[in-house]
RNA sequence: GCGGAUAUCGUCAAGUGGUUAAGACCUCGGAUUGUGGUUCCGAUAUGCGUGGGUUCGAGUCCCACUAUCCGCCCCA
């Protein structure tokens, strides 16, 4: 038997219907704050992700899709399964020209990524996530707006367990002497930090912070690398841009946390980074999360442009969720004349009812038990019925059998 | 990539080396030829993740593989 591979899965019945509310209620959020929906390719070229996501992060490095296609001319095009979407929107943005547009231009995203990861509560290999990304504003009031719609998007839901973390990673400028600053403290305790974090030191320092295991936890627990870690390092138009954020979060009245080790493992990210977690997801509690990427869309050959935006993953917010069952259709008919049941649930159907009927010509009894499971009201349709021109309309739940001379009475 | 646990029908499961692999739910049929939800009767795994091995005999023991779940790493 062919089976769904690991770390995906099929999405059935209810659990489907929820996925589509929950599109909905994404959808609804983001229209009104004046985010349009963007729909881009599921592959791209392997060179946008190493580009955008960055050579050193653990995505483009461990855990792509990528093959080549093209048959015997192997390597001439090599494309990988998209592993997040902000690459992608961002190489759409370029190629379309929209910045020529007036800014901002605001997106957003549903849809399934890749990622060849050991599957686990809360991750597989393909999932989903809803994501928005707002091109052209540097101002911190977007940063603001941008997390207050996470908020909202995850209220919406009728969440409110949650908690959002903060930091800013700085510029490119202030960004670089932070990471000297830390590995400069860092170095003489190096040879008793984790293989990883050797390897981290060299090509990305600043996820050592995030760094979890117990050996290089306790050396960044020590005073002095604390010191570094903690001090105001970002530099002054760096910092006003923080302040000034935060500013605005405390008079939306957001509750929020920051967090000097919050540090995000894509490349891109830079200034306001944010993280929303919850305590009932396990494992992986992150439920959210986002940032600036302000070079991004010149590093992948556009104009300079400020950007952030922020991720959601869909199977973590289902889990969180309260679901929601199907509505049974409104009627049912029950009938051994096919023709005139097809007929019928065909015009209830245009009227604006849900309705369905029966295809297997069987005894009444077993019609109706079917109808008692699967809907609201039956509407038998015998002999008479149509001899005699009325419907017989039973109500399941209270057993009550009307005669209905008139169609229009049954919409 | 590393650790731990698990794998018996669509679902939940009993089974701990010995005849034909319990049971429940679901599904289907009948009791009831035009009346369901309650009741009663019946049907449904030549099969126990896959492949080997031990044994007179394997769902049960051993080995390998695969998958799932949980944790690490990382992320959403």
């Amino acid at each position: 038997m062919i089976k769904a591979q690991r770390g995906t899965k099929d999405i059935l019945f209810d659990e489907s219907y929820n996925w589509e509310r929950i599109e909905k209620i994404a959808s609804e959020t983001f229209r009104k704050a004046g985010f349009s929906k963007i729909q881009t390719p599921i592959f791209e070229a392997t060179e946008l992700f190493n580009r955008g996501v960055g050579e050193s992060s653990d995505i483009v490095n461990k855990e792509m899709y990528t093959f080549s296609v093209g048959g015997a001319k192997k390597n001439e095009n090599s494309i990988t399964l998209r592993p997040e979407n902000t690459a992608g929107v961002v190489r759409a943005y370029i190629e379309h020209n929209l910045s020529r547009l007036s800014p901002p231009q605001k997106f957003w995203y549903f849809g399934p990524m890749f990622r060849y990861e050991r599957p686990q509560a809360g991750r597989q290999r393909q999932f989903h996530q809803i994501g928005i990304e707002a091109f052209g504003v540097e101002d911190p009031s977007m940063d603001a707006e941008i997390i207050f719609l996470a908020i909202n998007l995850l209220k919406s839901f009728n969440l409110s367990d949650f908690e959002v973390e903060l930091n800013s990673l700085g510029c490119k400028t202030c960004k670089e002497e932070y990471k000297n600053s830390i590995k400069e403290a860092i170095l003489p305790y190096l040879d008793k930090m984790c293989p990883d974090c050797k390897v981290r030191y060299q090509k990305n320092p600043l996820r050592i912070l995030d760094c979890k295991q117990p050996s290089c936890q306790e050396i960044l627990g020590l005073e002095e690398i604390k010191k570094v870690v903690l001090k105001d390092y970002i530099c002054p138009h760096c910092k006003n841009h923080f302040d000034t954020l935060t500013n605005y979060l405390d008079e939306l009245g957001i509750n929020y946390k920051i967090n000097k080790f919050l540090v995000r493992g894509l490349d891109y990210y830079n200034r306001t980074v944010f993280e929303i977690k919850s305590s009932h997801l396990g494992s992986q509690s992150a439920i959210l999360g986002g940032g600036r990427y302000d070079s991004l869309v010149e590093t992948l050959g556009g104009p300079k442009t400020p950007a952030i935006g922020f991720a959601l993953g869909v199977e973590r917010l289902y889990s969180l969720i309260e679901k929601v069952e199907v509505q049974k259709p409104d009627y049912y008919i029950v009938s051994n004349n096919q023709k005139e049941a097809l007929k019928l649930a065909l015009k209830l159907r245009e009227s604006g009812k849900s309705a369905e009927f029966d295809y297997g010509n069987r005894k009444f009894s077993k019609q109706l038990e079917k109808a008692s499971k699967t809907a609201k009201k039956a509407i038998i349709l015998g002999e008479d019925e149509i001899n005699q021109g009325f419907y017989s309309v039973k109500d399941l739940s209270s057993s009550e059998q009307i005669k209905v001379d008139n169609y229009n009475d049954l919409i």
